[in-house]
DNA sequence: AAGTTCATCAACCGCCGGATG
DNA sequence: CCATCCGGCGGTTGATGAACT
């Protein structure tokens, strides 16, 4: 369902904590503050977030504005629905990634982590517990606990390719990122030709096992959707 | 028509890591 | 080293409209 323009105008503050007193407007972004916010960064461009608020004339805090910039009034954020290609390629990269929203945005051009990261959680998630697939670990036949609000995969034990590789190399916090990608990660040879409309169009390996504490690849979505 | 529940998504928060002094 | 700042990330919240009763 779409939301009109000007959606969520009227949200209200919660609890604000946070940021900075001074940066009091907090809640939806009004017209005015979004042409500020644009205006500032065509003529200085992207950067000194802290800074950006005071020098536009923004009530706001820094990471406010980049929010913001990045999810929404970026000129080359594409917004509307997500493509069955992309639904695809977002389904591959987290059985690959885990919830590494930013890196599954790296590879689809236009759209941001917030959005991949809404999407899953109200599309896709849904749609592979309909297909059988437990969200968590892309495995087949496991049912997925609880509801849709609460089954991230904070529990990295229930990774079973986590727990079944190496549980102390992932509970114990004073394991390197390397020692602690490569005694949990079995050799998924990610040369990942998943299609991805990036600059090489491939999932780089080394930039996938570069990211400290990886999770690994569960296999059924990988198989299915492949 | 009115009330309730569900789904969506913008925006928030806390945390973390890198850079800097 | 240690402290501080800043940018970035992932998880969560809650306002809103749609769908349902």
């Amino acid at each position: 369902m779409k939301k009109p323009a000007g959606y969520g105008e009227k949200r209200s503050t919660k609890k604000r904590v946070g940021c900075e007193k001074k940066f009091t407007n907090k809640g939806a972004w009004s017209k005015q503050e979004d042409q500020k916010l644009i205006d500032y960064i065509q003529k200085h461009g992207e950067g000194c977030w802290s800074s950006l608020p005071q020098s536009a004339g923004l009530l706001r805090c820094g990471k406010s504005c980049r929010l913001r910039w990045v999810n929404y009034l970026k000129p080359d954020v594409k917004r509307g629905n997500f493509g069955e290609d992309e639904e695809d390629l977002i389904i591959k990269l987290h059985a690959l990634l885990g919830n590494r929203w930013s890196l599954i945005a790296g590879r689809l051009p236009g759209r941001t982590d917030n959005e991949v990261k809404n999407y899953w959680n109200s599309h896709l998630k849904k749609k592979l517990m309909r297909m059988g697939i437990d969200p968590n670990n892309h495995r087949l036949g496991e049912r997925a606990s609880g509801t849709s609000k609460s089954f991230e995969s904070k529990d990295q034990t229930s990774n079973p390719l986590i727990s079944a590789a190496d549980n102390n190399a992932v509970l114990d916090s004073t394991c390197g990122s390397a020692s602690k990608t490569t005694s949990s990660l079995p050799d998924l040879n990610l040369n990942l030709n998943v299609g991805a409309p990036s600059v090489d169009g491939q999932m780089q390996l080394s930039e996938a096992n570069s990211h400290k504490e990886l999770e690994p690849a569960p296999f059924t979505t990988l198989l299915l959707f492949g």
